[in-house]
DNA sequence: TTGAAAGCGTTACCAT
DNA sequence: ATGGTAACGCTTTCAA
C-alpha cells in the first residue's frame, strides 16, 4: 500500500495525497475528506524510509548510552524512559546506541548511516570524544553532563560539585570529623567521568573548608563491591562515622557492609550522598540524599534537542540542576562510641 | 557524499561501488581496492534510509515496552540492556517504543510506518492484543513471555508457575505453614499480566498441595506500598511466617516493613520470590530466589528474532526457561514465636 | 485548488 | 567483471 494507490483510489494526485496527509498546503475540503476516507479504510501511513530519503529527517532521535558491560544503575534506566516517553510526545521515536567511545560501530553507524536526526549522549566524560565528534560535525546533540569545557554545548547536567559539598557540610554539621567519600569505579573515573570527577572535587573542597579528615574510596557498580568497600573504610580508619557516596548501585551493598560490622545506621553512622529518589528510597534507613532528577533531566534533554532541531540557529541552551537535599534518615549526630573493637564484627 | 559521488572518483558505476561494499557480487580485486581507498577518504558511507527504501529492510529491531507510568524494574533495565546488545552484535539498531496497547501512537508508528523488521514485546499479558495484532499481520516477532495460548507463536518466557511452586515447596519444606504471597499492583493483575497470574497460580497450586494457610496480595511497584503490605500482612495475620513475592521494586520496602515489625530475617521471618539476581543481592540479608535471567533472556529473544528474520518460514521456536532457586540468606526454618505484640512497633 | 515530474540515495535486475 | 537503469515511496518545486 502506497501513496500511488490512494491517490488512484481517491481519484486524485499523488501530491494532493501527500499535501492532504500533511497539511503543508491547503487542500479543498471535500477532496481531503475523499482522500482521509480512503486512508482510513486501508489503513495507510506513509513509509518512514521513503519519507526520510525525500525530506532528509528521520523523525528519531539516537540515544547513546554506554554498554552494559558497567552495570545500569536505576538512574540510567529512568534517564531511558523519561527520553523515550518526552520522545513519544514529540512524535519523535528513539534509537539506542551502547556506545562508550565514538569508534563504537553502533555509534558510527547511527552518523554514518544518518539514522537519526539528533542524539542525546548519556555518561559523559571531562573529555569526551563523542561531545567533540558531534560537535565537529556541528550534528545537532544534547549531553546529560557537562565536559571540562561546557562553553557552547548543549547540555543537561546536575552540579555534582555542589551538590557533594551540600553533602559534606550536612554531616560536617551534624559533627562528623572523619568522613569517607564513597566514589564510581576507579576505571569509570580514569576515563574521566564527569560524576565521579566533579563530586570528587566538591568533597575534597568542603573537606577542606571544614578542615575534616577525610580518605576517598573507588568502589564497584554493585553490591559486594559495596560491602567491602565499607570493609575498607572501617579497616583503614575505624574512628570514620560517616560516607557520602555516588553510588547508587554500591548503596544496598555499603549498608550491608555497615551492619555487618556493628554500625547502626543512623545511630553510630551517617550515609548520604547523590542518588535517584526512587532508590534511595529502598533502602532502610532511607536514604537522605540529594535526589538525582532523572526523569526530569531526561525530558529537558529532549526538549532542547528538539528545540535545537526546530531552530538551527538558536543558542546553544543548557540546564545545570541542583536539586536540594532530601532530609531523610540516614544521618545524624556524630557523637555516638565508634564500635572500634572487632568484637561485634560477627554480627548476624 | 554519496555512492555517486564515490562512483565518479573511483571511475566505477554506482552499482559496482554498491557491489563492492556489500559483496553480493564478486568484483575484481583492483576495482574494490579502488573504491575501498576513495570510501576510506571520504569516510563514505550509505544512507540508512535510502538503503531501507530499496530493499525493504530497515536493519532495525522495534523494542517494546510499557510507558514509564507503571514504576520500571531493574529486570527491565537488564532486558533492555541485552537486548540491545545482542543486537548489535548482529548489526541491528533497536528502536524503543513505550507501547502498552496496540492502539499506541508509537506502536502504530512502528508497524504503520515499517520502521522495524521485526518487534521483541515485553511485559506481555495472557490476553495481548499487541500480540494478536502482529502474528494476525505474520508481522516477525518474538515476545518475552507468553500468552494464555502461546501455540504457534515465538517467545522466551519463564515458567513463573513453576518458579513460585518452588518457593511455596521450600518454604514448606522449612516448616512454614503460613505465607503470604506478595504480587504485583492490582491493575496489572486486572490487565492480566502474564507473570502475575501465572505466579499467583503456581502460589495457590503449591500451597493447596503442601495444605498451607495462605493469603495473597498485591502490592505496588515501590518500596512504600512494599511496607505498607506487609503491615496488612501482619495485621491480617500475625501468625504469618514467610511470604514470596514476584515484586522486584516493592522489595526493599518489604524488609522494611518487617523490620518495623520487629521480624528478623530469616529468624523469624523467611523471604524468597522471583527477582532478577542483581538486585536479590542489593537487600540484606540477600534474597534467596529464583534468578530472572533477564540478560539470557534478551540475548535469546534477539536470537530468536534474528533468525526468524533470516529464514521466513522457519517454524516457531521458543524457550520457557525455569531457573533454579539461588540458595541465599532470606530463608530459614520455622519455628521462632512470632512476636505478635505490637510493642516493638516503634522500633526504629 | 490541483497535477506533473524531478529528485532523495540506494539496490538489483538486465545487459554486455 | 562491470555498467546502465529501473524501481523503492515519498516530498516538493514548478506549472496550470
Amino acid at each position: 500500500m502506497n501513496i500511488g494507490e490512494i491517490a488512484r483510489r481517491a481519484g486524485v494526485s499523488r501530491s494532493t495525497v501527500s499535501y492532504a496527509l500533511s497539511g503543508k498546503r491547503p487542500v479543498s475540503e471535500e477532496t481531503r475528506r475523499k482522500i482521509q476516507r480512503v486512508v482510513d479504510e486501508l489503513g495507510y501511513r506513509p513509509s518512514a524510509s521513503a519519507r526520510a530519503l525525500a525530506n532528509g529527517r528521520t523523525s528519531t532521535l539516537g540515544l547513546v548510552f554506554p554498554p552494559a558491560g558497567n552495570h545500569y544503575t536505576g538512574m540510567q534506566l529512568d534517564f531511558i524512559g523519561s527520553v523515550v516517553e518526552a520522545a513519544a510526545a514529540y512524535d519523535y521515536d528513539v534509537l539506542l546506541s551502547p556506545s562508550g567511545v565514538d569508534s563504537d560501530r553502533s555509534f558510527q553507524r547511527l552518523l554514518g548511516e544518518r539514522r537519526v536526526d539528533g542524539a542525546i549522549l548519556m555518561e559523559i566524560r571531562l573529555e569526551d570524544d563523542r561531545v567533540d565528534h558531534l560537535s565537529a560535525l556541528a550534528f545537532p546533540s544534547v549531553a546529560i553532563g557537562r565536559t571540562a569545557r561546557p562553553e557552547g554545548a548543549w547540555w543537561v547536567g546536575l552540579d555534582h560539585t555542589a551538590l557533594v559539598e551540600r553533602c559534606v557540610h550536612h554531616l560536617a554539621d551534624l559533627g562528623h570529623r572523619r568522613i569517607a567519600f564513597v566514589n564510581r569505579p576507579e576505571q569509570l573515573l580514569r576515563t574521566g567521568y564527569e560524576s565521579a570527577h566533579r563530586g570528587l572535587e566538591g568533597f575534597t573542597k568542603a573537606a577542606a573548608e571544614r578542615g575534616l579528615t577525610v580518605r576517598t574510596y573507588c568502589c564497584g557498580d554493585d553490591a559486594d563491591s559495596g560491602q567491602t568497600c565499607v570493609e575498607r573504610i572501617l579497616h583503614d580508619d575505624p574512628a570514620t562515622t560517616a560516607l557520602v557516596t555516588l553510588n547508587e548501585a554500591a548503596l544496598g551493598g555499603l549498608y550491608r557492609g555497615l551492619a555487618r560490622a556493628g554500625r547502626h545506621v543512623p545511630r553510630d553512622f551517617s550515609v548520604t550522598g547523590v542518588v535517584a529518589g526512587r532508590w534511595a528510597e529502598t533502602v532502610t534507613p532511607q536514604l537522605t540524599a540529594a535526589d538525582v532528577p532523572a526523569a526530569e533531566m531526561g525530558r529537558l534533554a529532549v526538549d532542547l534537542l528538539v528545540e535545537r532541531l526546530d531552530h538551527p540557529d538558536a543558542p546553544p541552551r543548557h540546564h545545570l540542576l541542583t536539586p536540594p537535599i532530601s532530609l531523610r534518615a540516614s544521618t545524624g549526630p556524630a557523637g555516638a562510641r565508634p564500635d572500634t573493637d572487632t568484637g561485634t564484627d560477627t554480627a548476624r
